[in-house]
RNA sequence: UUCCCCGUGGUGUAAUCGGUAGCACAACAGGUUUUGGUCCUGUUAGUUCUGGUUCGAGUCCAGCCGGGGAAACCA
């Protein structure tokens, strides 16, 4: 599955490389602004950015986009850094645009004496409106005029601190008539007194992300600036500035779309809000698509770079199905899992042909995937329990599991044969009472005959009671943001997508080591949660089911 | 409404210079199996449409239709 996959960024740069530009250096970047998690539509951009590099024998740099001290915290710089380092990469360069701040006051200034920037007295809303609209020019500004001296007084005060916020800005010099509003003199540089996490109040005036990114880029000595849809249309103002500026090099802007998932939203804002409003129980929730909640899922970081390589690389908006996904770590826990027997929602069975007290101890395979995994013993008792679901008082076609007068296997064990049903007084079923064949070990047959349930279960004397939650989808509609006006997205998130239960495991699941996965057999996939897990005391969160052909099966009659 | 980008089976993504539309997932059918898991085999299904250029068009051109993006002192 992990297979490297061709994809237009690659005919871009081998354009480039074949016209010899940038030395042959191939030099990409991971610019994350630390203003939340990252999720898995990041993992795109990290696997894209830092797969490009590896590819090219290239670099691949960290910088965090820091130029809102309003949004941005620490926490999210540690976060970031954890997130990329577990999904199994290392930047070349950590750096950080508040790094170049005063390079690019620098550049700033520069613009100024070239007249390609001039400091605005506009306010928020007259900005807005001189702008214009989109199928309307913009009207130039009444301080556009103003002569370089002043321009370079002002701004040089506007540094000092002598203005208040939001009484000026910086604007690059352009077109205001340009059909891109993004030409329609932008603002560089705004006023605002915030605490910034790295510079703290050495500054009032910070500087846009379109006056940082491009330059930060051109200084780091980036060759291709790998970003989403969104940016394309500024890239012209990207291109005007890299042009209009002394940088030390061109990089070029490339735009690729956006990662988009069934059953789940990927926007910071609205995963901001489901952290705020406690509809989930923080970043790291396993629900969460971020990365930190899919690593407690029990993803691993192989099964998340599959699935990027996989989903490939293009510029048509898409939406990938959430089963690429679940493939991506069923495919590598398939491979890694041991195995255990493990009941959810059980019901009693008493094997009447095995004495009370006895115990006899079967060989079970670790995992069938992996030899060296090796095997262990398991107890067999009177009394065991089996699934629920696993039993019907009247089974339906093609159900050959467990009904009254069926016979089943016991996997790693014998056949049995229901021969009773007990029930309680409102009629739910308590019990089943069996019979063995001891002529049916070691997956035989005595008479060739096809037993063909197996079912899992475990020694009712044997067993232990562990806490486990199951996880289901988020969101319950393929589609969450698609919501009627005025109908709040969150209407549509699944009631159902944590249920938080109890199993009957093998006893040696109690010294389940915390970060640890297992196959429960025939249920699914099961990590030991590192956070709430304590020694001997495992909690196991589902990280996705198996595959249920049955339960496929029995929807489709409906 | 204006500008920009994008349209290949249900989904995602390939197709060198214009030369047999391929792969994966899903669906369906079957085989193997002490997990209705895994694995294996097969089937269904596609170039939005209309013109044009060409011996030949998914690819080039025009138009239409459809989808997305853009009007922060956010990134």
């Amino acid at each position: 599955m992990s297979v490297e996959q061709h994809h237009f960024i690659h005919d871009e740069i081998a354009r480039d490389l074949a016209h010899g530009a940038n030395e042959g250096r191939v030099h990409t970047r991971f610019p994350p602004e630390p203003n939340g998690y990252l999720h898995i539509g990041h993992a795109k951009s990290i696997c894209v950015n830092f797969g490009l590099a590896k590819h090219y024998n290239g670099k691949c740099n960290l910088r965090f986009d820091d130029t809102n001290p309003s949004k941005e915290e620490q926490e999210y710089v540690d976060s970031i850094q954890a997130d990329v380092r577990w999904l199994g990469f290392e930047w070349d360069a950590l750096y950080y645009a508040s790094d170049f701040f005063e390079q690019l006051y620098q550049y700033g200034e520069h613009l100024i004496q070239h007249g390609n920037a001039y400091v605005c007295d506009l306010s928020v809303d007259q900005i807005s409106e001189y702008r214009g609209w989109l199928d309307r020019p913009g009207k130039e500004s009444p301080y556009r005029t103003r002569s370089v001296e002043e321009n370079l007084d002002l701004f040089r005060r506007m540094r000092a601190g002598e203005f208040a916020d939001g009484t000026k800005t910086l604007r690059a010099k352009i077109d205001m008539a340009s059909p891109n509003p993004n030409l329609r003199d932008p603002v560089l540089y705004r006023i605002m007194r915030a605490h910034h996490h790295r510079t703290g109040d050495a500054w009032c005036i910070y500087p846009m992300y379109d006056f940082a990114h491009g330059q930060c880029d051109a200084l780091e000595g980036i060759t291709h600036s790998i970003c989403t849809l969104e940016f394309e249309i500024h890239k012209p103002l990207y291109n005007w500035l890299i042009q209009n500026l002394p940088v030390p090099h061109h990089p070029r802007q490339i735009e690729m779309a956006r990662l988009q998932l069934t059953y789940t939203v990927l926007s910071k804002r609205k995963l901001l809000e489901l952290v705020k409003s406690g509809t989930v129980d923080g970043w790291d929730d396993p629900r969460m698509p971020t990365i930190s909640g899919i690593r407690r899922r029990g993803y691993t970081p192989e099964a998340l770079r599959a699935f990027c390589d996989h989903i490939g690389v293009a510029r048509a908006t898409s939406t990938i199905e959430r089963v690429v996904l679940e493939n991506a770590i069923r495919d590598d826990l398939n491979k890694r899992a041991t195995r255990t027997m493990a009941v959810l929602d059980p019901i009693k069975v008493t094997i009447e042909n095995i004495a009370a007290g006895h115990v006899e101890w079967l060989d079970a395979v670790n995992n069938p995937e992996d030899p060296s995994a090796g095997t262990r013993k398991i107890a067999l008792t009177r009394t065991v329990y089996i699934e629920r679901d696993d039993f019907r008082e009247e089974a339906p076609k093609k159900y050959f599991r467990l009904a009254p007068g069926k016979e089943v296997r016991l996997r790693y064990a014998y056949c049995i044969t229901c021969k009773e049903v007990k029930k309680d007084a409102e009629g739910r079923v308590v019990e089943l009472v069996c019979t063995y064949d001891p002529q049916t070990g070691h997956g035989q047959t005595p008479d060739g005959r096809k037993v063909k349930g197996i079912l899992h279960w475990v020694s009712a004397e044997q067993c232990v009671d562990v806490p486990v939650r199951l996880y289901d989808h988020l969101f319950a509609v393929e589609h969450p943001d698609d919501v009627p006006e005025g109908v709040d997205w969150k209407t549509n998130l699944n009631p159902q997508s944590l249920v938080v239960t109890s199993a009957k495991v093998e006893a040696s699941l109690q010294a389940a080591a915390a970060g640890t996965h297992w196959q429960f057999e025939r249920v699914g996939y099961f990590y030991v949660d590192p956070k709430d897990s304590r020694p001997q005391a495992p909690v196991f969160l589902r990280t996705t089911t198996l595959k249920d052909t049955w339960a496929k099966l029995e929807k489709r009659e409906d």
